[in-house]
DNA sequence: TTGAAAGCGCTAACAA
DNA sequence: TTGTTAGCGCTTTCAA
């Protein structure tokens, strides 16, 4: 079986390479007989034309790079999938790199990128606190790059990310109009920045919109079972009449702390949270929830990336996304 | 800023371009002093060579595509963690793509892929029951191909699968050997074929093992009140005393019927089901679980994959990895 | 041990 | 409207 190449084509078709390439691209200057006669042999041949070639000679790729902690929380599966939706609309691929916290893993995918083996990169930033000269090199490359989510300001990129803070805000605030007097707010240990800047929000709501004298601040470790006490114990001396967790997982288990210790939800005590899981619908028909718009994060990321890339213009696209409150009661009558 | 490419590192050392290009690849017939001196520039200037050339001269990407339904449940976000594990390890790359359940798309995925893009494929099969003739092309074209979790015994390529069959047997048999009398089998609409192959597993159990009658199966549709108000209504019309859920969202439904018509979990009524979900062992303690081992799919699936593509020979290997039953009692104390 | 040069498949500038 | 040809950056054959 011969390789189908754009020489066979011509071949085949006794004309130059160069017009079945014009034909190819839909060239104005090609006769319609002729474009007719190409596109038909390369359909019934099933020619592709190679994109390492074409790549080299036009210094691009069709190809983005798209670098992230990793998947194993739904936020990022669902980025994904609006990445996905916008490559695959536009054309355009994208290869996918985990760099596990990792920034020297950063580092290195970073500099392997900035080689023509992608048109464009784009990055949710593993360490916010390091440096970040690896992405200013990229920048001085040209290679375009959009920050989304975990970003850094210090970078003058486009950035696309959704209100922590504010969202907080307003979930402080859910509680506080819904009569709660006393708010626990959960946190994950403090290497996940995105803790903190809801803490923020939380104080920020607790402050202005209620009169608790004190924050009532509960910092959980990764492990489950350390939670599960820590957020019991907190529970029995504290008595809090509303709980604001940062995220779905501390829910889940704050929920099961309160079937064991016979708190009912929502009615002894209120419990709103952070949560991208598709399922949490599921878990408890009164658990509140905080939604980050995170597949339209993908979304909005891809098409800033892909505008940059096609140098479309249009004023620098900084975004900032809303993440959305739903407050269930009784999803299955 | 000038562009560093090989011909600027000859010049820079004043020595020829194929010099640079062997002492790069660490070539034997290149003095130490001069790779030395080669692999310290191209270091200092952060030298990346071009994959579009090297791929183009070599006809190889360094590039896998991996094809899968979507990502809508954990199953296929730790397979693709596995997946990145390998490639990250070997030196590779891979391009992402999801179907989203259209086989067309699967077609015209495999058919642009065919032509240097990548140097595999990794399929997850969309729609089992079609024809497969742009697969067997590929396969034509000599394009490594290996198929994972969803494949297709008429294709001869390597396959690595888990086994839904047995571990089906297994979590049936797990419920009539702690006393079950009367086995609920959960199944989905039948057009996920896992489920089909799950059923045939329940039943297979429940002959052999167990004295019930007959089987007890009941086909949920996706939408979770309708699933809600057909286990309900199952539950108080035949009073199983076991469940036996081929998806974990029919479990979690399962669950808040069971708290609903106060049947306590597992006094009253065992569950056990099939789950991926990290924070499956949060939501219920008393959820016994299958799990398929999803992250080990991608790893092996990936490794074979590469090792086909290095054409390391060894015997056609296909394999089918064990899932996990977990049994969980008291969580946390 | 090093250098010169062909050529991977494609696009586009230039020529006809 | 079509054809000829240079060259994208790299690897490798052949020559020195």
């Amino acid at each position: 079986m011969n390789k189908i190449d754009i020489r066979y084509l011509a071949k085949e078709l006794n004309l130059a390479i160069s017009t079945v390439s014009r034909a190819l691209r839909d060239s104005h200057e090609i006769s319609p007989e002729t474009k007719e006669k190409v596109f038909a042999l390369a359909k019934r041949l099933n020619y592709q034309p190679n994109p390492n070639a074409s790549g080299l000679r036009g210094q691009k790729s069709k190809i983005i790079a798209v670098v992230i902690p990793d998947m194993v929380n739904d936020f990022f599966s669902l980025v994904i999938s609006g990445i996905e939706k916008i490559t695959q609309a536009q054309g355009y691929h994208f290869l996918l790199y985990f760099t596990h916290g990792d920034h020297a893993l950063e580092v290195s995918f970073i500099n392997t990128l900035a080689n023509g083996r992608v048109d464009g990169v784009l990055l949710s930033i593993t360490d916010e606190n390091n440096n970040n000269e690896h992405l200013e090199e990229l920048n001085r490359k040209g290679i375009p790059l959009v920050l989304f989510d975990r970003v850094s300001e210090r970078l003058d990129n486009v950035k696309v990310t959704s209100d922590n803070y504010e969202s907080a805000v307003t979930a402080t605030r859910h509680l506080i109009d819904t009569g709660c007097k006393k708010i626990a707010y959960l946190k994950v240990h403090k290497s996940i920045p995105v803790g903190t800047i809801r803490e923020s929000g939380y104080l920020e709501a607790l402050e202005k919109y209620s009169k608790q004298p004190a924050p009532l601040i509960l910092e959980c470790t990764n492990d489950n079972d350390e939670a599960f006490a820590a957020i019991r114990n907190m529970l029995e001396k504290e008595k809090p009449d509303g709980i604001f967790a940062s995220l779905e997982k501390l829910a889940v288990v704050c929920y099961r702390v309160c079937e064991q210790v016979q708190l009912k939800i929502p009615e002894d005590i209120k419990v709103i949270s952070f949560s991208n899981l598709q399922t949490a619908a599921l878990l408890n028909p009164s658990l509140t929830t905080i939604t980050q718009p995170a597949f339209e994060i993908g979304e909005t990321a891809a098409r800033e990336l892909l505008r940059i890339i096609r140098k479309k213009g249009g004023a620098k696209g900084d975004v900032v996304l809303k993440s959305r409150l739903i407050e269930r009661r009784s999803t299955s009558k």
